[in-house]
DNA sequence: ACTACCCGCAACCAAGAGGTTGCCAATATG
DNA sequence: CATATTGGCAACCTCTTGGTTGCGGGTAGT
């Protein structure tokens, strides 16, 4: 992956990783998933906070999209949107793939450190 | 999965996603996760940043336990971890796994409603 | 028409995040 | 020893976040 690609999968996650970085929004996003829609009076329902509260997170969920919502009479409801995580799977796909290929460089160097040494950082 | 599980996660997950929820933290663990060590003054070179910022963002990725650090002389060496980001694939891989269901659910409803009418969520 | 419900808007508040600067201690290096 | 590098600590600032309350407006049910 390029560098200039690795800094754009970085400013695309980021407003994800944050929305997801409430343990609040978290659970919503758990009740969500089904693929379900529900009101905002469901959604306040079993938790200990405000609806206005609930409605915040939402909104938070909302513009990272990773939930959707339609407004239908009274009620404005919400789904989950999967689209927003993908570039989030990717980042994570992204780190643990490096991890791993410095782990198989390390294995390598040791068992050969003379043929494949692994230049540390130039200071 | 049991709804306190589902909760467990969230509450396991939600540190390590605030922690990622920042451009600037996710371009230092994509340097960091060559399974390198970098001192502070390293993983300042290129970011616009005051080495505090750069050492306060540190110390963020540190307490989710996201990277180790390890004073050596007069530096700081800081590392990638990848323990703290099992729980965060496991969450999205639950909430994957749960859409996947949904929409597998929806598949059956339109090729045989009768058989397998989805119940909406109880007003 | 009246009532109950669902919700959006606005104001407000406390606390934390993100970032800077200044200063000082410790370690390398000549 | 003198000096430069490295970085920890503390103070400070501004903006955002998470949360509340109060109020008013639309929608549904009787």
């Amino acid at each position: 992956m390029l560098k200039r690609d690795a800094v754009a999968l970085a400013r695309s996650s980021a407003p994800v990783f944050a929305a997801l970085g409430d343990t609040t929004r978290l659970q919503l996003v758990q009740r969500l998933c089904d693929g379900q829609y529900y009101s905002i009076s469901q959604l306040c329902a079993g938790t200990a906070l405000s609806r206005q509260g609930i409605t915040k997170h939402l909104l938070v969920l909302e513009r990272a999209g990773i939930v959707k919502s339609a407004r239908r009479g009274r009620e404005t409801h919400f789904a989950f949107a999967p689209g927003a995580i993908l570039p989030v799977q990717s980042y994570l796909d992204y780190v643990s793939t490096q991890w791993d290929l410095a782990l198989a460089r390390l294995q390598e160097f040791v068992e050969a450190p003379e043929a494949s040494a692994v230049k540390p950082a130039a200071n």
